[in-house]
DNA sequence: TATGTTCCTGACCAGCCAGTCAGTTACCAG
DNA sequence: CTGGTAACTGACTGGCTGGTCAGGAACATA
């Protein structure tokens, strides 16, 4: 009897602490597969080892739980960048470079590269949803951007860009690629290289941003900054 | 009586020739406004004027009426592209900027633009869709691009870039114009002017694609094309 | 006017799912 | 060992929607 009692094991263990990051972690997987509202929060639950009464324990709405993902995968990094950028001191070009890489490595590699998707299908439907996502990443994530474009104009390094456009601008190949690889690439059997389209993107930037004077008419290159 | 007679209108008439086109494009709207699964069949039939089940007198299902309206939609206009490329001798410059700006006012503009999101969220759940549109749209419509950049390096007015990427590149930031209208957009206060963009973009593509000659060292600028 | 046929209606059904809650179980303090 | 309580369960509900179908209205024909 008491080894039956041994091999008996709890059938749920109180784990109050870890239950909000799984089922964020869950819920992330299957919004990026299926989509917000095609997304079952019974699934969301099973796939975190708990029942989905537990998931309301923790979150208050299907929209509440999305918006902790939300938080927890991507503000969280956009916050890590901007600080990085203000510390930052070396040639604005690398900066450039690295804010597209880092986006890339953490973000458009990964699992949350769905979310860009999966808000702009859903953007129209959930509005409350879409203005969060708008003013927690699109906004921040494109000042990054603003920032840095800003500061090359501003130390002399890039030509005069139109501050109103040009993030948007350098952004939008980077979201494509983000996008193509969460929807058509599924059913396309060309991928692309992204290392290497990432690098044809920053250079075409790079160059866009060129000083017309970096070959001025004194027949002396101003030396670029290469890195 | 008789006076009273011809005030009743008959309450519905038959129009079996013109109900398919129309609730082909009450679908398309209502698609392209609220996406595939938020759209409701009642909504779709209301709009064109009928009952639902007028609705499945023409369409088999839901599915059915989907690839009935991207089918009906997306035809003839990347062949009359393909048709004026052909045909055109101008400058390449000119030629990028008509691409852009023709794409823009002949579908980015309108209700069609609104396919490309419609078509990037629903790319997962309807591979075969997915496959028809990426083959006869995306594939075609890049080419138009890649036809051009690619005229232009052979003629000596582009420096060389890599063909594989470049086209892709040049396309997003009309792409994600047209999605942000079908998506951030409608809960965005702070809209922005689409021509200003699309010429910021032009004039930074038209800058990544610049021979470095153009400036060389002699001094002597060579004079670009503006149009 | 009468009759048949085609086109259309709208109430209805079946199934799905976000969110609820009364009850159950693990764990802990005394 | 024994309550007490916090964590967890899962059956249930209410609302919604894709799809059906029996009947009704327009029109043609004579």
């Amino acid at each position: 009897m008491s080894s039956l009692a041994k091999i008996i094991e709890p059938r749920w263990e109180r784990r109050k602490d870890a239950r909000p990051g799984e089922l964020a972690a869950a819920a992330l997987e299957l919004f990026v597969e299926r989509g917000f509202s095609a997304t079952r929060l019974d699934d969301v639950a099973r796939r975190a080892g708990v029942s989905k009464g537990t998931l309301y324990l923790y979150f208050d709405s299907k929209e509440d739980l999305f918006k902790a993902v939300i938080r927890e995968g991507i503000v969280s990094r956009i916050a890590e960048a901007e600080e990085r950028i203000r510390n930052y001191h070396g040639p604005t070009t690398a900066l450039i470079r690295e804010l597209v890489y880092d986006w890339w490595d953490q973000i458009g590699s990964t699992k949350l590269g769905g979310i860009a998707k999966l808000m702009m299908s859903e953007a129209g439907n959930f509005p409350e949803l879409a203005k969060f996502y708008h003013d927690e990443v699109v906004v921040r994530g494109m000042g990054l951007f603003a920032t840095a474009i800003q500061r090359g104009i501003v130390a002399g390094e890039f030509r005069k860009v139109p501050l109103e456009f040009a993030p948007r601008i350098a952004c939008a190949p980077v979201l494509m690629l983000m996008l193509w690889r969460n929807s058509f690439d599924l059913c396309d059997t060309h991928q692309m290289d992204p290392r290497a389209y990432l690098d044809a993107h920053t250079d075409m930037l790079l160059h866009a941003l060129e000083l017309p004077e970096a070959f001025s008419a004194n027949g002396k290159a101003v030396p670029r900054n290469k890195t």
